[in-house]
This record gives structure tokens, C-alpha cells and sequence, in this order.
RNA sequence: GGGCGGCUAGCUCAGUUGGUUAGAGCGCCAUCCUCACACGGUGGAAGUCACAGGUUCGAGUCCUGUGCCGCCCACCA
């Protein structure tokens, strides 16, 4: 066993989480607890982590994503299934080396060339052991239950190896090739980089137009043809013009598709839809002409001189050239522009690229050559107006495309890349969602994993980095096919294919690297490329589990039950699981796919270091404790799409919490606004800021959850002190006190709610129901009513065993959320009440995380206990009411006169001692004779009317005051049942019983109002 | 341009299939250090449920439209 906590008599009275959390985590990992082993005879319920990439610590929204897969893993594992949680990190190819690359030039002033591919790699390396050991303390501090033994990295050597017999694969069905393209260059990192690593900013910019020469025009032809472009130094690479191939009948779809609009536009919109077709008619008038001149000219096969590098180029007819936009021609550029790139290979026009890989121009662009393209823009605009070929330069906002990472313009770029295509797989990973056998929750998740996957677009893979899985493929520029046939004959795992665009062989082998004279008589190069970190990415939840090997974890653990994830990366990650796992393993990865909600600052921005809004886990657990935040976030887990969390400054002198805004989130330090004094943030770097204390970055969000820890602890520190003599034993219902019963009641309904809020990813609602439940009914009343008979010899007993089995349920209710304080109050129960239970007392397991989950025991509901105690519940809520308002000291005692049916009498008469020890109250007669004292408040409720005994203690003004006030109450609330009740269509058509409802409520006021009239008239002689 | 989510008390959010007088936490006011807990107890004030129509005996809840906030996708010579 474990060092123990204090002696009972000790314990503090608020619970200090630091000590417990590494006490009982440490325990767990001794015990073995988080380990899971293949078991035929158990069911298996897996979760494989979104491995967090090793650039950085864990955020919040790693804190929530883990917290929920903790929850799912422990209640599970203590419903009997033999759970796994899978753990691991993600190499995040580009991300990692941007950050490691950008350090070395802070630093070191290095680039990555400057060191080389094998030391930068040696460096990254050294950066991943630092920050995934980072991560995984950080996951244990939480207190995250992963089977470490099984722990892997996307690029280990069991992950490396699935990624080669994935890549062999796809490679041999002529699912992945190599090809030209036009890909999103990143001229910073001198990579390719996929769209989704994309992201687009508004920038200011310009429109300049731009005059082209016609060679040799002939009469009524015009001389030259005007294009418009943001980008006036990619004119360099044009091969050719466009001018819509039928501009008229453009014209025409564009004024009907204008006409549509406006006939179911709202009158407020008309104007513009209106404006626009005017503007149409125009063009009509004036451009028309010039455009099918042009179209004409194209079809005769009539050239422009490009100027600056004076290239002909032809002039074509393609349906890209909008007559409607600008000057109705467009120029193109095949090897800078997607939309150009469509139309050069439509056209079969010429793709020049004009650009070096750093982002420099090339010989292409003749004596531009070597100048950046901010640079050649200068240039070209300033040459262009030399000549008079320029025409008009407009101011304009330009939605430019960054690259995520390094936060550089992209460029559209045309290189070789590897590609996977995706018709087929695409295809099977829609069907997986569409058809059930995976089921997103929530479900309109599910329409943007099949939109994005319904494109079909080809996945580029390869990456121009170093830090990743090298493409497994060599290249043989010289050899025959009759030598590749020789030299690998008799080897089944070497494969090649004919490399149309290189014109040469590509031999990809599956699990060994191929040397440079493994093919007799050539040297083979290998690829340079690395793959996309989402190519091992997608391969998680098999590869982890020792896939292409059928290990007996594939067999046993494979589907695995669930995916929690945010929505960002559902197509960019989830969609390609589901893929590769089809493709690879012949099954779905998952089961289900929950998508939690992302948290957002409290200006609804999300949070990020660079804003100086981030909440570091770490701080927050410090401050609140790990409970406290993974309960927090759980209560948080709502089906919306985002959760807000105002943050705030914790003052590091004061303890004090201080509004975080706009303006002081990125100041170096920052006063507090309650002591006065300053303290550092993150952004502090001078010397006389960083050496002042830190004041973190947390959020009051998580006070509720601390103080419902400390409630909790307290709850169990009382019950722990009334267990001196406790004995197990079995518990006759014939015992059990009307609390008792009500307790128990409650305890069966918020154990069947958790459970199945749990099982549909109901978090929010699984954690206010145990809230509710432990702070509003356990602690306020249950607690509160057994303490009388906690110290009556005879009743101990039975209480005793009720609070324990009571509180020992509630615990293990809240184990999942709360693994810690779970865990402490449970070991402190086993020395106080080793054995627990109220059919047949067992002694309870050797720690909360094995213990079995509760099972609802729909016996104990209750209908007619719950309903007695919701009476006696306002009755309370009413004597507390006049003592309040009648401002009688707590400890005065008071009488009072309850008038009420014989029925309601019989229900609450029995509970006269509670009212005494939890209000002080006592009564005098129930029923319906009972009479209101000479002097008395009135509260009237529901079927009782409460006269207290106020003799010598009356407040007249104020009594008189709130029974006005009570007397407007119930007329109005009068007045509108009895219009709903003469409304005859109401009293036909609705329900009998809602009708009878409206009745008896009606009757039930009427009453009130004459109690409240009466005595307010009784006051009206005193005052 | 297409799609998704949100708009409920000062703040952050619940509100199940339409059905009594719309809830919680924080904050606020009053009061109490009552022998588990002041990270607590008790009571209180505070809401034309974004707006406009509609369906219905009855709408925070269903339908249509509008506005604002946020996100995603596509496109922008």
C-alpha cells in the first residue's frame, strides 16, 4: 500500500490537491493499472490519442481532448471492459522543422543548409526527445490513464515500418505517382505544402492594366489587347491570352443567371442586382464587339508580343475569360496560376516557370533573372510605363494565400511531386460514414467530411523537408527495364514504374533501402522528398497497434472504439484514417468520431501564444488543481461548437484575478489593479521585466470546479468522522429512513443519467447531473438530515452504512472526471469503512480506478418519496423565506401552522423534526383545520399555507410590503389561467389532462391569494 | 458564392419529444464565521428568450424571413 494521507482527525478542511496527484499517480503506474493486454474472454474498448505534435507544450485544447479520452477510458475500464488508451506523438514534419530551423537562424544564424540534412536532422531530434517527454509529463500530470508501455512516435521504427508497407502498397497499385503539378510553394522553407497548410490574408494591393501588342494588325483590328492582373511580374511566364471562345452567349447566361437572382431577391437588394444589369447591358454595347473580334483573331491562330521578354504568344478561345469581368481577355500563366494552369494544358500552351525555388526569378525571365519578385514587380511596372503599355493602376484589397508555417506568401509553383490518388480511396471512406459503419457525433460533422472528400482531389504527399519518412523510392535515370527485371527478379518486395514526366524508372522497395549499386551496373539516387506528416498521421490507429505484423493487439484492439478530436482536422486527419485503414487493414479505424468543441477566448478569439490569450494547463492545474480542470472542461463539453473562457491574469502578489484585454495581453508587464503591484508576462524579455514574478494566464471558468472539489472533500471528510464505529452489514429496506429512501432514489436515476450521458458523449450533461446531485441534494439535504440520527445510537447504524454506500457511489461516479480526489477519498474510506454496500456489504477494491461502476438500482426510484420531498423542500425554502425577511436571528426558534389536505399532511407531517434541525421550525398542527396564529407570516405554496408564529417578533411594514407583493404575484398569474381557461378552443383541444392542470393550478392559486388576502388584512388592523 | 454554429439574467452557459410562474455558476444586495465546508450557509434583486412574420388551444422550443457575431469550404485575371 501506498504512504497514507493523514489520520482522519487531521485532515484539512480544504483539500490540497499537489500531493495527492503525485501520490496516486505514481501508485497507479506501480500497480499497472493503465496496462492493457489482449484478452479474448474481455471486451476490448480502445482509444488511440491525436498524438500532439512534438513542437510544443500541451494547450488547453489538448487539456479538454485528453481530459474527455480520460473520462471515456476510465469509465470504461471500470465497467469492465479491458481498455486501452493508446499514447504517442506526432513528428509534424513541417511544423517541427520550422521551428527548429527558426531557431537556428535566431541563434545561430544558421540556415538549414548551412548545417546540413543529417546534423539539422541530429538537431530536430533533439528538440522531439525534449518536448515529447515535455508532453507526456504534462498528460500525467493531468493524470491521463495511456498504457505507457505502449508508447509511440509517428517515426519510430514500428510506425516507419507501416508507413514503407503503406507507401509499397499504393505504390504497386498505381495509387500513388509522381507528377508535375502546380503546388503551393513556400519559398521560406523551400517546400511544397498542401492547400490545407494554407491560409488566406486580405492584403493591400493593386490592379494594373496591362496592354499587349498585336503582331501585324490587320485593318479595323485593334493594336493591342488590355489584361489585368495583381500580379504583374508573373507576365514574364504568359504563353498566352484568352478571350472567351462565345462571348455573346456568355453575356446572355450571366444577364439570365442576373435575371434569376432578381426575381427572388428582397426589394432591399433589388438595386444592386438592378445596377448590375444595367452594367451588363453596357458591356453588351461597348465590349461585345471588341471581344468577338478578338475571338476571331484567336481563331485564326493571331500571336501577341509579350513585352519586356518579347515572346509571341497566341492569342486563344477558352471559357476561363470572363466577358463580364474587366477588359473581357485574361492573360495566362500556366506555371504561376492554377485557373492558368487548367487552361495551359486544355490549350496545350507552353508552362514557363519563372521562378527559383527561393523564390527568386530564373533565366525565364531574362534580364529580370535574380531579383525577388517584390523586386521584378517594381521593375516590370516601371518597364511596362517606359513603354506606354501601361494603362491604369487601381488601389485593391487581395485575399493572398500564406503558408502557415513559416507565414510567407505562397507561390503557385510547378514541381514534381508524389501524389496519392484519391478517386477510389475517397470513395471507400465516404461509404464508411455514409453507410454506419462509423458514426460522427455530432452528426452535422458528417456533411463536411463527405463534401471534402466527394472532391476527390488527389493528396500530394511529398514534402521538400528533411525531418520526416523519406520517400522509399530510387531512381535509375540510365537503366532498362530488362535490368530492373534482372537485378530484382526474385524479390517480391522491390516494385518500379515507368516515371512518364522524368522519363526513367522508379523503384520503390518495401521494407530495406535499396544501396546505390543494388542495380548492377547504375548508381540509384534516392528520392530527396520526405512524406506529409498526415501520411503516418493516417496510420495511427493501426500502425500503433503493429500493423502490416497481425499482431494479437491488430486482432484484439482493431476498430477501435472511438475518436475524440476537434473539428479542424476532420478531413486533414480523420478522413484519412478512415482510408488508409480500409485500404491498409480492410476495416474501419473507428467506431465513432467525437468532436468536442474548440475554446475560445472571451472575445470569441481563438487562443494562441502569439495573442498572449493561451491558458497554459500547467498554470491552471497549479492554481486549481487537475480535478478541477478536467471537470471544468467536461462541464463545458456542450454539443456547440465552441466553448468561451474569459482569461485573466493571476497577480502572482495578491493571488487576485485580472481582467485580460486587448490592450494589456501584450504588454512585457503588467500592474495589478487590486495590490497595485507588477509582474511579468510571457512577454517579457528586458531584464528588469523578466526579473519580476509571473503572473499566469488562468481563468475563473475553473473556480466552480475547485469549489465543487472542496465541497466534495468536505462532504467525505464529515462522513469519514462519523465512521468511528462503523460496522458493514446488510441493510433492510424496513430500516430505511425517509432520507434514506429519497437518497437512494435520487442515487439510482443520476447513476442510470451518467451512464448514458456518458455512453452518447453527453459530457456537460453527465457532469451537471453529478453536481447537482452531490452539492444540491447529497451535501444540502442528505447530510444535512442523517447528522440527528448519525448520534442516536439505535439509528447510527443504519445511517452510517446509507452515507458510506451513498458517497462510496458518488465517488465512483466521479472517479473519471476527478481520478485524484476520487482516489483520495476512497483510500481514506477503506481504512474507515473497508467494506461497503447496502444488499450484501463487500470490501471495496484496492483502488477507485478498478473499483466496478455503479449500476443503477431502478428498484430504489421512488416516485411518491421524491415527491414528498419536493414538498418538504418548499415548505423548508418557505420558513427559511420568513425568517429572512423577517430578519429572525438563525438560532431563535420559531413555531408554525401548516394548513394543507389531509394527504399533504399525512406526507409532510412526518418530517416536523427536519424542519427543526434545518430551519429551526417547529409545528403545531397540520391540515385542514389548522388555524394562523393571532400574529403570522404568510408564505402560501403549492397545496400549503404556512402561517408562522411571529408573536413579539413581527415585522409588520415588512410583512405587509411582501404580501402585496405576493398578492400582485398570484393575480396576475390568476388572470392568465383563467383567460387560457375561457378560451374554448384551449379546453377543447388540448389534452385533458394539461386541462385538469390549468384547473387544479387555477384552484391552488385562488387559495394562496385568499390566505395571503386574509392576512393581510389582519395586518392591515395592527399596523 | 455555398455551408455550419451562435444570439436566453451584468458575464459564461443549460433548457430533452411544443404544455404550470424560463434555470445554473459567477457577479450583485442582505444576512450568518450554526459543531464537513466562508472555495461555505440562508434569503433576495435581476430576463419584451436578437428581430419580424407564420403554424398551433398553446412557441425559448417547430416553419419562413431579417439582422448581428463566429467558423468552415470554394473562388477572386
Amino acid at each position: 500500500m501506498p504512504q497514507q494521507p493523514s489520520p482522519i482527525k487531521d485532515l484539512p478542511t480544504q483539500y490540497h490537491h499537489a500531493e495527492p496527484q503525485r501520490r496516486w499517480y505514481s501508485f497507479w503506474e506501480e500497480q499497472g493499472y493503465f496496462h492493457s493486454e489482449p484478452d479474448p474472454s474481455r471486451r476490448p474498448y480502445t482509444i488511440v490519442i491525436p498524438p500532439p505534435n512534438v513542437t510544443g507544450a500541451l494547450h488547453l485544447g489538448h487539456a479538454l481532448n485528453n481530459s474527455l479520452q480520460d473520462i471515456l477510458i476510465r469509465s470504461k475500464r471500470m465497467q469492465g471492459f479491458n481498455a486501452l488508451w493508446m499514447p504517442g506523438t506526432d513528428h509534424a514534419g513541417i511544423a517541427t522543422q520550422a521551428v527548429v530551423e527558426r531557431r537556428l537562424l535566431q541563434e545561430e544564424k544558421k540556415s538549414r543548409h548551412d548545417l546540413g540534412r543529417e546534423k539539422l536532422v541530429e538537431r530536430i531530434w533533439e528538440w522531439k526527445n525534449e518536448y515529447e517527454q515535455r508532453i507526456l509529463g504534462q498528460l500525467k500530470r493531468m493524470g491521463c490513464s495511456c498504457d505507457w508501455q505502449r508508447t509511440r512516435f509517428t517515426l519510430d521504427p514500428v510506425c516507419a515500418r507501416a508507413v514503407r508497407h503503406t507507401f509499397f502498397g499504393l505504390f504497386r497499385d498505381k495509387l500513388i505517382y509522381r507528377g508535375k503539378r502546380l503546388v503551393n510553394w513556400d519559398t521560406f522553407l523551400q517546400t511544397a505544402v498542401s492547400d490545407d497548410e494554407v491560409y488566406h490574408e486580405a492584403v493591400a494591393g493593386h490592379f494594373w492594366h496591362l496592354r499587349y501588342p498585336v503582331i501585324d494588325p490587320r485593318p479595323g483590328e485593334p493594336t493591342h489587347v488590355t489584361i489585368a492582373t495583381t500580379r504583374p511580374e508573373t507576365m514574364l511566364g504568359d504563353t498566352a491570352v484568352a478571350v472567351h471562345p462565345d462571348p455573346a452567349a456568355a453575356l446572355d447566361a450571366a444577364e439570365a443567371e442576373l435575371t434569376a437572382k432578381l426575381a427572388e431577391t428582397s426589394d432591399k437588394d433589388r438595386a444592386e442586382v438592378e445596377r448590375q444589369l444595367a452594367a451588363l447591358a453596357e458591356r453588351r454595347a461597348t465590349v461585345l464587339p471588341t471581344l468577338i473580334g478578338l475571338r476571331d483573331m484567336a481563331r485564326a491562330g493571331r500571336l501577341l508580343r509579350l513585352p519586356l521578354v518579347d515572346r509571341e504568344i497566341p492569342l486563344v478561345a477558352d471559357e476561363w475569360a470572363k466577358p463580364e469581368l474587366g477588359s473581357g481577355c485574361v492573360k495566362i500563366t500556366p506555371a504561376h496560376d492554377p485557373n492558368d494552369y487548367e487552361v495551359g494544358k486544355r490549350q496545350n500552351l507552353p508552362m514557363v516557370n519563372i521562378l527559383n525555388p527561393d523564390g527568386t526569378l530564373n533565366g525565364n525571365a531574362g534580364p529580370y533573372q535574380g531579383l525577388t519578385i517584390a523586386k521584378a514587380r517594381e521593375r516590370v511596372v516601371a518597364d511596362m510605363e517606359g513603354l506606354g503599355l501601361l494603362v491604369e493602376v487601381e488601389d485593391r484589397e487581395i485575399d493572398l494565400a500564406h503558408s502557415d508555417r513559416s507565414k510567407t506568401p505562397i507561390e503557385p509553383y510547378l514541381a514534381d511531386q508524389w501524389f496519392v490518388r484519391m478517386d477510389r480511396l475517397a470513395q471507400s471512406a465516404m461509404d464508411a460514414v455514409s453507410d454506419g459503419r462509423i458514426k460522427i457525433v455530432p452528426s452535422r460533422y458528417a456533411q463536411g467530411y463527405l463534401d471534402w472528400l466527394g472532391e476527390k482531389r488527389d493528396w500530394p504527399v511529398s514534402r521538400q523537408l528533411w525531418w520526416g519518412h523519406r520517400i522509399p523510392v530510387w531512381y535509375a535515370p540510365t537503366a532498362s527495364e530488362a535490368d530492373l527485371k534482372r537485378a530484382f527478379a526474385d524479390r517480391d518486395d522491390v516494385v518500379w514504374q515507368r516515371d512518364e514526366e522524368g522519363d526513367r524508372w522508379l523503384i520503390c522497395a518495401q521494407e530495406e533501402d535499396l544501396a546505390e549499386d543494388a542495380l548492377p551496373g547504375h548508381t540509384l539516387i534516392r528520392d530527396d522528398d520526405v512524406l506529409d506528416t498526415w501520411f503516418s498521421s493516417a496510420l495511427w490507429p493501426h500502425s500503433t497497434l503493429g500493423w502490416p505484423e497481425q499482431t494479437p493487439e491488430l486482432k484484439y484492439y482493431y476498430p477501435t472504439s472511438v475518436l475524440v478530436t476537434s473539428r479542424d482536422i476532420i478531413t486533414l486527419w480523420v478522413a484519412r484514417m478512415v482510408l488508409t485503414g480500409l485500404n491498409n487493414v480492410g476495416d474501419v479505424p473507428f467506431r465513432e468520431v467525437f468532436i468536442h468543441p474548440k475554446i475560445l477566448d472571451g472575445y470569441g478569439e481563438t487562443m494562441s501564444k502569439s495573442k498572449g490569450n493561451g491558458v497554459d494547463p500547467l498554470d491552471v492545474m497549479d492554481k486549481f488543481g487537475a480535478d478541477a480542470m478536467r471537470f471544468a472542461l467536461a462541464y463545458l463539453t456542450t454539443e456547440t461548437q465552441d466553448v468561451r473562457m474569459p482569461v485573466e491574469f493571476e497577480c502572482p502578489h495578491c493571488g487576485k484575478l485580472i481582467e485580460q484585454t486587448k490592450k494589456n495581453r501584450v504588454l512585457p508587464r503588467v500592474k495589478c489593479t487590486h495590490c497595485g503591484q507588477e509582474f511579468s508576462t510571457q512577454w517579457a524579455s528586458k531584464p528588469e521585466d523578466a526579473a519580476l514574478p509571473r503572473g499566469p494566464v488562468v481563468s475563473e471558468r475553473f473556480e466552480l470546479a475547485r469549489n465543487f472539489c472542496n465541497k466534495l472533500w468536505n462532504a467525505a471528510r464529515f462522513t469519514l468522522t462519523k465512521l468511528d464505529a462503523y460496522a458493514a452489514g446488510p441493510v433492510a429496506d424496513s430500516e430505511l429512513a425517509v432520507e434514506d429512501r429519497w437518497v437512494l432514489s435520487r442515487l439510482a436515476t443520476v447513476t442510470r443519467q451518467v451512464t448514458e450521458a456518458l455512453d452518447s458523449y453527453r459530457f456537460a450533461d453527465a457532469m451537471r447531473a453529478l453536481y447537482e446531485f452531490a452539492w444540491d441534494e447529497f451535501c444540502s439535504f442528505y447530510v444535512e438530515m442523517v447528522k440527528g440520527r448519525l448520534q442516536d445510537p439505535v439509528q447510527c447504524t443504519t445511517a452510517e452504512r446509507v452515507l458510506t454506500h451513498t458517497l462510496d457511489t458518488l465517488i465512483r461516479l466521479l472517479h473519471p472526471a476527478m481520478p485524484f480526489l476520487t482516489e483520495e477519498i476512497w483510500q481514506l474510506l477503506a481504512v474507515a469503512a473497508p467494506a461497503r454496500g447496502l444488499d450484501s456489504p463487500t470490501s471495496a477494491a484496492a483502488s477507485v480506478m478498478i473499483a466496478p461502476w455503479p449500476v443503477a438500482d431502478l428498484r430504489r426510484c421512488d416516485a411518491n418519496i421524491e415527491a414528498q420531498f419536493t414538498g418538504f423542500q418548499e415548505v423548508l425554502r418557505g420558513l427559511r423565506e420568513i425568517r429572512s425577511r423577517q430578519n429572525i436571528a438563525p438560532k431563535t426558534p420559531i413555531r408554525f401552522a401548516a394548513r394543507c389536505s389531509a394527504e399533504t399532511a399525512r406526507l409532510l407531517e412526518p418530517m416536523s423534526r427536519y424542519f427543526e434541525s434545518l430551519a429551526g421550525a417547529q409545528a403545531t398542527v397540520w391540515g385542514p383545520a389548522a388555524a394562523p396564529p393571532e400574529t403570522h407570516a404568510h408564505v402560501s405554496l403549492k397545496g400549503v399555507e404556512l402561517f408562522v408564529d411571529l408573536e413579539g417578533l413581527i415585522d409588520i411594514k415588512a410583512e405587509i410590503v411582501r404580501l402585496e407583493k405576493e398578492r400582485d404575484r398570484l393575480g396576475q398569474a390568476m388572470a392568465v389561467k383563467e383567460k387560457k381557461l375561457s378560451n374554448a378552443s384551449f379546453v377543447e383541444r388540448a389534452p385533458a389532462d394539461v386541462v385538469a392542470k390549468e384547473r387544479s393550478s387555477l384552484v391552488d392559486l385562488q387559495t394562496q391569494l385568499a390566505a395571503v388576502e386574509a392576512t393581510l388584512a389582519k395586518m392591515a388592523q395592527r399596523a
